[in-house]
RNA sequence: GCUGGUGUGGCGGAAUAGGCAGACGCGCAGGACUUAAAAUCCUGUGGUGGCGACAUCGUGCCGGUUCGACCCCGGCCACCAGCACCA
């Protein structure tokens, strides 16, 4: 009888050999082929490691130590994403530097990741707070500001009442603070921005070249929010100048009854003497701005506006005077600010047209069917015909968009136009715990970048990281820090205070694990020759809009630059599910549903973990938390402990074993590869199942299973390894093979049909003729065949179905 | 509202390519071992009818294509996720 399964023991015992070894390192031998696996670095917060984390590194890891095995020479890093708010907000309450908090959490993190037995290499960890490291993401910065893509604007930020600090429009949810809950307001400020609009049309093309889930490419293709359209002029009457507005619909101009213009637009201020209610008017302004995004969009029901009163614009296609109004529901930010309204074919223009009255005209119908456009707006593309549009009458709409267009270029009133709802990525934070911005303000030469020389600019000592009511970083305070001399012309110049999001160490840490100790470039263009781009990266759903979106654009610009040499950092992209509590609510404090990792790998085993978190069902969708199923992980790997006891000699597989050995081969390589990891897990369950059956297994099986085993449950299979005496450790032999031929069994269960429904199986040869198939089935169908047999089906290898009527 | 996804036993979930629905695991029931319990092992386990080999129904709902449909087509319903006054 062999020794009972002492997890802890087995598995501490590995995790010191691996590391005495520098097992998982790669090597900087370019000559073998590479494979650069990569998961999302994580925030180092102070509850430590959640369960939700070894899912998706599990599944990573078990691709990383497969291709290992398969030959490759492969990275699979970690590192620390380690700025951020809540290590500054749990800094400020307990009067500890953030930095020491940030030591303290990677120190608990890393073991935690240590004990679940990951072959991440450790030669190769980066922090997104050590200033070798933050030089690299500052030089980027200044990179973008010498191309122009980095610029200070003075604009309505989204102001956290309590974060007391700036957001990208990504960071809001619904109106409040992604990460706090608060309200969100708005408030101006100058800030520093960076033209991510200007890498729309490439942020969308790349994707076609990439192989991401299906829902990622959507979600950044709507976030990006591309469309065509045109600007049409619509001349005020009795005027010079002309009101521009944005519209898709360029077809629907004949049916344009008014106008609105967003309650910003300046044609208010620049015609006030002209408006005779310009005092409702400038109340209606007042009160839409006092409204965050959030109550804009909640009121969005039911629509608000005023007229213009004094002012009309002229219809260029027919020469019609129509009314001008502001409402809220047109945002300055999009477009030109200012839209016509066809409320026959727009359910926001209905909607408005309807409250407050205001006529509609039908200019396009549906073929062959009556549309009652008092019912509802009619705003199908596909099936709509041109009607009440002179020369576009007659036309599908398709077509009649290109005629207009053509016209509108033609006459000069209008053009094609294509706007995206991306906008400009707010890259300034008023908060101590970031990268500083190496820009100083100089009275004579304005805005002007730090020599790369002086990189890393360092983060001074403060006396207080409270953030400040008046919106200044708390690096405003420190005079000294602050006050410096321009690079340029060496007069008094102030440095930038503000400091850079969460999002930028993070948007190009997977370049610096390729060469992270590197101190003339961000990474040697030898290293990121070989190792990029990524082969296969996963992370959360919640990083697809901001930091999938964030990483690719620095990427494409550094790709522009000549720094990077592909156009695409990550070339495939998988997304886990989350893991929820036992009650399938989202596992949290409040709801008293939590599973500390550290819980289950001391009762359990690290490898228990990483096979229960694997087979807990489809990789990418959510899954409740199961003590009882870890239970079942656990007797599955006591079970492949006491094989031990049944083990027999001979290297090969047992001839009548042999089919099924090859077949799970095959399955377990396939499903690793297709993040089907629950069904590489049932193959192995079945296969040992046989085993037991059989009572007796190979060392060939043996080792085989444990090879194949491996990438899930390192420690337990390293040890039987070791313990039956195969030759070196398991992490460098060779994944096994599978011959294809022999998948198939000689003979196959082929199921017998009546007319389409099973009445028995038979045992076939694999090879037998159609002729002496279908006999077979008929014979078994004996006696049950009423009437007469119309038609005879041999499908080789799964089925007959004999139909008789 | 738009986009993407998912609906299969008591539960988590399987099912290459239109070909034996329910693999594997959990739970449950019965049995073995034990003074007993836990652990472990064995057997059974979709519903209904029957002692029984068997029959019959069954993959969210309605219909269609097919010798044959969880799978394809048309029309609904529910849930999940993302976006949401973007003209």
């Amino acid at each position: 009888m062999s020794a009972p399964y002492n997890h802890s023991e087995v598995e501490h015992k590995w995790q010191k050999i691996w590391d005495d070894n520098k097992a998982f390192a790669a090597t900087n031998d370019y000559s073998k082929p590479k494979y650069y696996a990569l998961v999302e670095f994580p925030y180092p917060s102070g509850q430590g490691l959640h369960v939700g984390h070894p899912r998706p590194y599990t599944a990573l890891d078990i691709v990383a130590r497969k291709r290992r095995m398969q030959g490759y020479n492969v990275l699979y890093p970690m590192g620390w994403d380690a700025f951020g708010l809540p290590t500054e907000n749990y800094a400020i309450k307990n009067k500890i530097h953030p930095r020491v908090v940030t030591e303290n959490n990677v120190k608990r993190f890393k073991e935690q990741l240590h004990a679940l037995g990951y072959s991440f290499d450790w030669e190769r960890e980066v922090n997104t707070t050590d200033p070798n490291y933050y030089k690299w993401t500052q030089w980027i910065f200044l990179k973008l500001f010498n191309a122009g893509l980095a610029y200070k604007k003075e604009m309505p930020i989204n102001w956290c009442t309590s974060c007391k600090v700036g957001l990208a429009n990504e960071e809001v949810v619904n109106g409040v603070c992604e990460r706090c809950g608060s309200e969100v307001v708005r408030k101006i400020k100058s800030e520093w921005m960076l033209k991510i609009t200007e890498y729309a049309d490439k942020l969308i093309e790349g994707l076609e070249d990439v192989d991401y889930i299906e829902r990622v490419k959507v979600s950044q293709k709507n976030w990006i929010g591309r469309s065509e359209g045109a600007e049409v002029d619509f001349k005020l009457s009795g005027k010079e100048e002309s009101l521009r507005v944005y519209t898709t619909r360029p077809d629907t101009l004949f049916g344009a009854t008014y106008m609105v213009i967003s309650p910003e637009h300046p044609y208010i201020d620049q015609f006030k003497d002209e408006l005779k209610n310009y005092d409702e008017i400038m109340a209606y302004r007042e009160m839409a701005s006092k409204k965050s995004d959030f109550e804009r969009t909640e009121l969005a029901k039911d629509k608000t506006g005023v007229l213009l009163d004094g002012i009309t614009a002229i219809n260029p296609v027919n020469g019609k005077e129509i009314p001008i109004w502001i409402s809220d529901y047109v945002l300055m930010s999009y477009g030109t600010g200012a839209i016509m309204a066809v409320p026959a074919h727009d359910d926001r223009d209905w909607e408005f047209a309807k409250k407050f009255n205001l006529p509609m005209i039908q200019v396009v119908a549906k073929e062959g069917e009556e549309v009652d456009i008092n019912e509802a707006a009619f705003t199908d593309v596909a099936t709509g015909v041109m009607i009440n549009s002179d020369f576009l009458t007659g036309l599908d709409v398709t077509s009649a968009k290109e005629k207009i267009k053509d016209f509108l270029e033609e006459k000069k009133i209008g053009n094609r136009k294509v706007n995206f709802k991306l906008r400009d990525w707010v890259f300034s934070r008023q908060r101590y715990w970031g990268e500083p911005i190496p820009i100083v303000e100089c009275e004579k030469c304005g805005f002007v970048a730090l020599p790369e020389s002086e990189l890393p600019l360092e983060l001074p000592e403060v006396d207080s990281y409270m953030p400040t009511d008046n919106g200044e970083s708390p690096l405003a305070a420190m005079t000294d820090w602050v006050n410096t001399t321009c690079p340029c012309c060496g007069g008094p110049a102030k440095r930038e205070t503000d400091t850079m999001p969460q999002w930028a160490g993070s948007s190009w840490y997977f370049l610096r694990y390729t060469d992270p100790d590197n101190k003339d470039a961000l990474a040697s263009k030898e290293a990121l020759e070989y190792w990029m781009p990524v082969d296969w990266y996963n992370g959360g759903m919640e990083h697809t809009t901001l930091h999938l979106l964030y990483s690719r654009f620095w990427h494409k610009f550094l790709y522009d630059e000549k720094v990077v040499p592909c156009p695409e950092p990550y070339q495939k992209r998988t997304s886990h599910g989350m893991i929820l509590g036992e009650n399938g609510e989202k596992m949290s404090k409040s709801r008293g549903n939590v599973v500390n990792p550290d819980d289950i790998v001391r009762e359990y085993g690290a490898d228990t973990l990483r096979t229960y978190e694997m087979f807990i069902g489809a990789f990418d969708l959510s899954a409740s938390w199961s003590e009882n199923g870890v239970k079942g992980c656990r007797r599955f790997l006591d079970r492949v402990w006491k094989l031990q006891d049944i083990l027999v000699d001979g290297d090969g597989y047992s001839s009548d074993l042999e089919t099924l050995m090859h077949q799970t081969i095959k399955k377990v390589s396939a499903d690793f590869e297709s993040l089907k990891y629950n069904t590489a897990i049932a193959a192995m369950m079945s296969l040992i199942n046989e085993f037991y059956k059989k009572g007796s297994v190979t060392r060939g099986e043996f080792g085989t299973l444990l090879t194949l085993l491996n990438p899930v449950a390192p420690h337990i299979t390293e040890e039987l390894w070791a313990v039956n005496g195969y030759s070196g450790y398991i992490y460098e032999s060779t994944w096994p093979a599978y011959d294809e031929a022999k998948t198939v069994e000689d003979t196959v269960d082929i199921a017998v049909q009546l007319n389409g429904k099973t009445k028995t199986v038979l045992k076939l040869a694999k090879d037998i003729s159609k002729d002496d198939a279908l006999a077979a089935g008929k014979a078994a169908l004996e006696g049950k065949i009423s009437g007469t047999i119309i038609k005879e089906i041999y499908v080789p290898g799964r089925i007959i179905n004999i139909v008789a009527k």
